[in-house]
DNA sequence: CGAGGAACAATGTACGTACAAGTTAAAACA
DNA sequence: TGTTTTAACTTGTACGTACATTGTTCCTCG
């Protein structure tokens, strides 16, 4: 089963009709020679597409008649709860996400519900695959970590169709402004404004940062250390921002070896994450160079990562673990009616800096 | 559908072959090519014959190979496939096990499945209440990790449950002696032994061996610890092995410091995982002893943690997400009704050992 | 004797055509 | 105006072709 042979594309575009909403229950579809024109295929390929959506059930055929949306959909909006939340995160076995998710089944095994997951490697389009599962299940609630957060998202109606079918859902770590969910979310800015000013205030001037583009956790976090440049007065410098992608991570990375090399090396260094933080302090050792001895680093996201090497990582925290809990709290409230004490829908954490063994104060100079 | 038509005569024909015998499951059928000139129709036409029964679940096809009769109608249920997949672990969010739950994921979600969550956190009395969920839900099949493999386990009822449910599972990592399912391990015993040889190999003879012993893989490793021992003929000594359970980690772990402060040090250690190999690095690090300077150390499982800390730990291979994904391809085959090309349903995977940074030879002595 | 590659065989995708059969609605007729 | 016929449109069956992709088998080469 290709995943780009036609009749698939042709599959999935009809599906999409209706999982968004725009084909409703009882409807007619375009018949299979509009569809010909339309995809520009052959009336075989419109007929194998179809046929598979008949038998997943999405769509029935009446000979001489048309081809007609299936109320499969209709019936499950009355149905009754499944106890099973659906999660979708971009990554699930990496870094801190097994510590949210872990949070998560902690408070939902606890109050009888199940965990369904899925996981958008921060693609797009598998997110969209993802929607499409979990609003073809039987789930009560939806806990998502928005993918590419920093670009507009293309999956909109499918989290407008989750509304009309009336299940909850709410975004962890950032959220799509577009449609302003529940969220919950650290205040990222002030996260990389505190590390920032950390360096600043033990006395570095020329401090990198490393940022990721595309999701806002980066964006946000760059523009809490450009915040903290501006407040210290602190002159700018050329390459003192380093940005990266899902894509393109790799090679970014290693381009930070030759800022290192020159001459007039950085002293301080504000990394996106402690993995980051881990890869620089990996380059910093190739070079023979010590940490913090000649350069400071910053890490985001007090993980496991920070404390297992040598030299343990400053670190800025993330409630991981007990975000879970409380995405996990607020989700089944929601399912059971529940009015939360807290009148607010969202939560903004506070970020705290976690102070370790990757930074020093430099002995020159000192600022109050 | 109209009872005279071609392709349902030609279903109808091989239908009858199934039913009366001259097919058995898992054997294969004429190919389409053979079947185009026995019943004197075009491919088309014997295509769409195969398409009906292959949705009817009489027959499967198999791209490159044939098109096999399925035993799925020997099960018989009518429970209707609800495309979800349970997943029992002990832990979620630690060390290697997302790793692995990834590697179910990816290969779930390319075949259309999701997979529902549960962890026991090795207690055997969760584990039973993730048990009793999953046969509350609607799955069609179950991966399970044992809970506290090496004792008796007090919830083989459950399993036997799901066999009379016909809901096919398998074990990864270790499974229940009792009731012998299909299952996906590592030959730990093997694993043990080839870190210890290493070591011998290098010219160490005080090992110490720290296993966890309240699940298998401990034990096993234990196992083939000793056996290198017995192989190589080196005298035993004591204090050699330290044991610990889930409850009493910390402490025994604790006690390891005594061992390495006392003045006839043990030159070599053989840790049951890398978390702990990473647990004894500290320590040594406080003692102001270096590795492999002063001690070899072995972990196991080729974790993240083996290569996050400065010094790179040797350790013993583990499949991870291979595993994940053999499984998930294992338990689907299963629910689909296909006979696996290997005849075993299970996997025993041969560790291999990684050499990194922190074992080394001992000058003095070399063993061949 | 094992590894690797070539040839072959099986299913998968995709295009085309033609006509059959059922439904609908406009057109024709009484 | 009410009924019937017909044309147009729908899905269903059936044929053909070509090439792609995957798995197996066997043979060659080192």
């Amino acid at each position: 089963m290709k995943e780009n042979s036609k009749y698939i594309q042709v599959k999935n575009q009809i599906k999409d009709w209706i999982l968004e909403g725009k084909v409703k229950p009882g409807e007619k579809i375009y018949s299979e020679n509009e569809l010909v024109k339309r995809f520009g295929v052959s009336r075989h390929t419109v007929r194998q597409a179809i046929g598979v959506l008949v038998h997943e059930g999405w769509l029935y055929r009446e000979h001489g008649s048309g081809t007609f949306c299936s109320n499969r959909l209709l019936q499950q909006t009355k149905r009754e709860s499944s106890k099973n939340i659906g999660v979708i995160t971009t990554y699930m076995s990496d870094y801190i996400f097994p510590s949210i998710i872990r949070g998560i089944e902690q408070y939902l095994s606890s109050q009888g519900y199940s965990l369904i997951m899925a996981s958008t490697n921060n693609d797009l389009e598998k997110e969209k695959q993802c929607l499409q599962t979990m609003l073809s299940k039987n789930i009560d609630g939806l806990i998502v970590e928005p993918t590419k957060s920093s670009s507009a998202n293309p999956n909109i109606s499918y989290y407008l169709n989750l509304e009309q079918h009336h299940i909850p859902y709410l975004m962890i770590n950032q959220y799509y402004k577009e449609i302003n969910p529940p969220h919950l979310v650290i205040d990222d800015e002030k996260g990389g404004f505190l590390a920032t000013e950390h360096l600043i205030q033990y006395g570095h001037k020329k401090i990198i940062g490393i940022f990721k583009s595309d999701d806002l956790q980066g964006v946000n976090r760059m523009k809490g250390y450009i915040d903290a440049f501006r407040k210290y007065n602190l002159p700018f410098f050329p390459d003192m921002i380093v940005t990266y992608t899902t894509e393109n991570k790799e090679e970014k990375i290693a381009e930070i070896r030759s800022l290192l090399e020159g001459k007039d090396r950085p002293t301080g260094m504000i990394c996106y994450n402690d993995e980051v933080a881990l890869s620089v302090l990996n380059i910093v050792r190739s070079l023979y160079l010590s940490v913090p001895g000649d350069l400071s680093i910053v890490g985001y996201d007090d993980s496991q990562l920070a404390t297992a090497s040598e030299v343990k990582l400053t670190s800025v925290s993330h409630p991981k673990t007990q975000m879970g809990i409380d995405a996990a709290k607020r989700i089944i409230a929601k399912i059971e009616g529940k009015s939360l004490e807290n009148g607010t829908d969202s939560i903004v954490y506070e970020p705290q800096l976690i102070v370790r063994e990757s930074t020093k104060r430099l002995a020159s100079k000192i600022i109050t």
